[in-house]
RNA sequence: GGGCUCAUAGCUCAGCGGAUAGAGCAACGGCCUUCUAAGCCGUGGGUCGGGGGUUCGAUUCCCUCUGGGCUCACCA
């Protein structure tokens, strides 16, 4: 039997197995013929497959030839868990043994529970994720949502990898602008609507004052003033700079609370301001600063990258300094293992910069450091634009989204008779609503750009959020109605398990068994849409077992009870699939 | 102009060098006296941007061209 680690391990691991038996029939190294065996296209055609074209040459026989040789030298019963080995063409295809491999999916499935797909490798391994980051004061848009569900998902991952997290919040909190905000409170602000509404009180204001420097160049000087008495800590526009950021922090906390996002660290620009200094001086030390009209710079010939510059003509810091400063002082506070930032496409070239100035000052974690990038989210005809008031704050998009849920559920009550509270139907629209739109930022490659469109975003029909959400409701009502009988999902024996050797059956068996692999996948590429398509074809594959079999209609108890355990490794996999993506699953919908 | 990136069905996208290139949406036709129809089943739909090359085999790797997007010093 093959060894089988329900945690998601390495052990459960037939291309191995297959491998193994395929060298000791061909002399060649196991693991160079794991790498080869293969899954087919259809399932008709087997479970793995083995190309023998590369062989022909070293045995100087047709590809078929060969297939038909090894296939030959698998009598029944050359392994346990194959029920038989076949040649196509130039293939040699194998067969799991349906019963004993989804019934062994199944009990570890349910045996490993919320810890599906987890190990303790990352063990001692921290891993910062650095993402959302909004800059204090400015609208938190859906161009923010992007990082946001993104950096949720993959600190999720790594933890579930083992990995100790730090989610890190840089958030834009500094800098000329918040002189701009203090000149222009002073002048034209208002005190409830800061109260009532911080952000579009801020907002209103910064786009004030840039409507009225247009006529009065002063209020320009005046606002670098305010600014350079904010870095001195003056009380006074301290107290103002503190008032806005706590403001901004309280309402994009909303946002976060109502999408499960938490921080452990919100060590924004201001932060790190104290600590360039340092930085400065080492670069001048090791003889890496140059001065370049007017600027102090790190050229990068030799990375074939433009100069980054450290220092402005003015001798202002510039955010190159601080991401180095924040590198710095990350690796003396944490000794990350990988410090990841999840930041947008267009800031590819500024990591680069920031990474090799590192590299050359002697830092061997700079190549510790990985930009995961994204693509922006645009209007179908026009790029997302704060001035021209284009925008789209994320709260709204939830809002619109839970709304148009909320009428779903209630057409749906009606419609099936159902008995759920408006507390319940409130909670279950704002879950779904937000999945849905979470599920919109995970389902694709994270590398392209994002058109946005309410009508897509809102569509949930297909493979959507609430599809993978509502197939985990549905799964969760039939294990309702077992219990309220008196089985469960672990009474099944392993002579039940056996039953499960239909086609749906082990095509779900299939999806849940490669449920570990997609989460280790998703994490090493920082890419959760990996994972997202794991859950979606569970999803689907159980929905189609769902609509063609009868689960507690079995036609016998002993096929019951096995339909009932598999339903449960479904629900255990979606939920935990979901989780990891960052989205709650509700148990009625 | 340099760099990065993308180009696959009408639309949005998958596709670790391998079998007949897949999924969802949209379109069309079916399925609710039986476990939730936000579901399931079926049909149609493709010169994988063009051209070379490597290979037993290329949507996948290399070169080149075309066409988008982002970026190239004092905003982040």
């Amino acid at each position: 039997m093959v060894s089988w680690d329900g945690n998601g391990g390495d052990g459960m691991d037939f291309r191995k197995s297959i491998a193994e038996l395929l060298s000791t029939r061909t002399g060649l190294a196991a693991d160079v013929l794991a790498a080869s065996v293969e899954v087919p296209p259809d399932p008709a055609l087997g479970d793995y497959a083995f190309p023998c074209f590369p062989l022909a040459k070293t045995l100087r026989k047709a590809p078929p030839a060969i297939a038909a040789e090894l296939a030959a030298g698998f009598s029944d019963g050359a392994a346990p868990f194959l029920a038989r080995v076949q040649a196509v063409g130039g293939y040699l295809n194998f067969f799991l043994d349906r019963a004993v491999f989804a019934g062994a999916v199944v009990r570890d499935v349910l045996a490993a529970g919320e810890r599906l797909g987890a190990t303790d490798e990352g063990a001692g391994r921290t891993a910062i994720v650095e993402y959302s980051s909004p800059n204090i004061a400015k609208p938190f848009h859906v161009g923010h949502a992007f990082t946001t569900i993104l950096g949720n998902s993959l600190a999720r991952l790594y933890a579930h990898l083992g990995h100790p997290v730090v989610r890190m919040n840089h958030l834009g909190d500094y800098g000329t602008q918040f002189g701009k905000l203090i000149v222009a409170f002073e002048k034209w602000g208002d005190e409830a609507a800061l109260e009532k509404d911080a952000i579009r009180e801020l907002l209103r204001i910064y786009v004030k004052f840039h409507d009225e420097a247009k006529d009065d160049p002063s209020l320009e000087d005046a606002a670098r003033a305010r600014f350079v008495r904010l870095e001195e800590r003056r009380p006074e526009e301290l107290a103002l700079w503190q008032r806005f950021r706590d403001l901004s922090l309280a309402e994009f906390a909303r946002v976060y609370d109502r999408m499960g996002i938490a921080f452990d660290d919100y060590s924004g620009e201001s932060f790190y301001s104290d600590k360039i200094p340092a930085v400065v001086e080492m670069l001048q030390a090791k003889g890496l600063l140059e001065e370049s009209e007017g600027a102090q710079i790190v050229r990068l010939d030799d990375e074939k990258l433009p100069p980054c510059i450290v220092l402005k003509s003015d001798g202002a810091t510039i955010y190159a300094s601080r991401d180095i400063a924040a590198v710095l002082w990350r690796k003396e506070r944490y000794g990350f293992w990988k410090n990841i930032y999840v930041v947008g496409n267009p800031q590819s070239l500024h990591f680069q910069q920031v990474f090799a100035v590192l590299r050359k000052a002697g830092y061997a974690c700079a190549d510790d450091c990985v930009h995961v990038g994204f693509g922006l989210v645009k209007f179908a005809d026009r790029k997302l634009s704060t001035r021209a008031g284009d925008v789209i704050f994320l709260d709204e998009l939830l809002d619109e989204s839970v709304a148009k849920t909320r009428e779903i559920i209630d057409r749906n009550a009606e419609l099936r008779g159902t008995d759920m509270s408006e507390a319940e139907r409130a909670d279950v629209a704002e879950k779904v609503g937000i999945g849905a739109v979470q599920y919109a930022f995970l389902r694709n490659g994270r590398d392209r750009d994002l058109v946005f469109s309410w009508e897509e975003m809102l569509d949930f029909d297909g493979e959507t959020g609430p599809y993978a959400m509502y197939t985990y409701a549905r799964a969760r009502s039939v294990l309702r109605k077992a219990e309220a009988e008196g089985a469960a999902p672990a009474d099944a024996s392993d002579a039940d398990l056996a039953r499960l050797g239909g086609d749906e059956e082990a095509a779900v068996a299939r999806l849940l068994y490669g449920f570990g692999d997609a989460v280790r996948r998703a994490a090493d590429a920082n890419e959760p849409y990996l994972l997202t398509r794991q859950v979606a074809g569970i999803a689907r594959a159980f929905n189609k077992f769902y609509n063609n079999q009868s689960i507690l209609s079995a036609p016998d108890p002993e096929t019951r009870r096995a339909r009932i355990a598999l339903t449960g490794a479904v629900c255990v996999a979606l939920k935990t699939g979901l989780g990891l993506l960052g989205i709650a699953a509700v148990e009625r919908m």
